[in-house]
DNA sequence: GCCAACGTTGGC
DNA sequence: GCCAACGTTGGC
């Protein structure tokens, strides 16, 4: 899951009293149908900083909810606001991710391209846009290998 | 700041 | 349903 460090960097989901938050104001069908269909609680999440210099993979997360109702989309007030989703018929759904940790340093964008064993992965594909891309568990291992990362796995 | 790659919108 | 125009993303 994408996220710019200049609005919402891995430090403050760390810093969460609650040590989580809602991945809410998402307004793309395919990352929509992703948390509302494909992620589930319990699933590892690859914390990525984009527009960051450098951009790269920052820590980890996990899903804690299952995907529910942007109640961003109806506060005409809040930037996400979406006349067209429907209290009785959301349009856009979310899911709340936890912090796990941090890596030590951040992995670059351009190691993930460097490294052979992760061609193919979506985040270095040439005009990949998307807020939040699947993961394989090749990808997921070898990440947390790059980042030399000894805690706990998801997997 | 540039621009390629997308997604969305709306006229027809 | 097509597609041009437009807006956004995000690496560089």
């Amino acid at each position: 899951m994408k996220s710019e460090p200049d609005v919402y960097p891995f430090s403050d989901l760390m810093a969460e009293p609650s040590g989580k938050t809602m991945w809410d104001g998402v307004r793309n069908y395919q990352a929509r149908n992703m948390m509302r269909d494909d992620m589930k609680v319990g699933d590892g999440v690859l914390f990525y900083h984009s527009n960051a210099k450098p951009p790269g993979v920052r820590g980890l997360a996990e899903v804690v909810t299952e995907g529910y109702p942007d109640a961003s989309a109806f506060d005409p007030n809040d930037s996400h606001f979406d006349p067209k989703s429907d209290p009785e018929n959301p349009r856009w759904i979310h899911v709340d991710i936890g912090a796990i940790a941090p890596f030590d340093e951040l992995i670059p964008l351009q190691a993930l391209k460097d490294n052979p064993r992760l061609e193919g992965m979506e985040v270095i594909r040439k005009g990949s846009r998307l807020s939040v891309q699947p993961v394989s568990k090749a990808e997921w291992r070898e990440v947390l290998k790059m980042a030399g990362y000894k805690g706990k796995d998801k997997l």
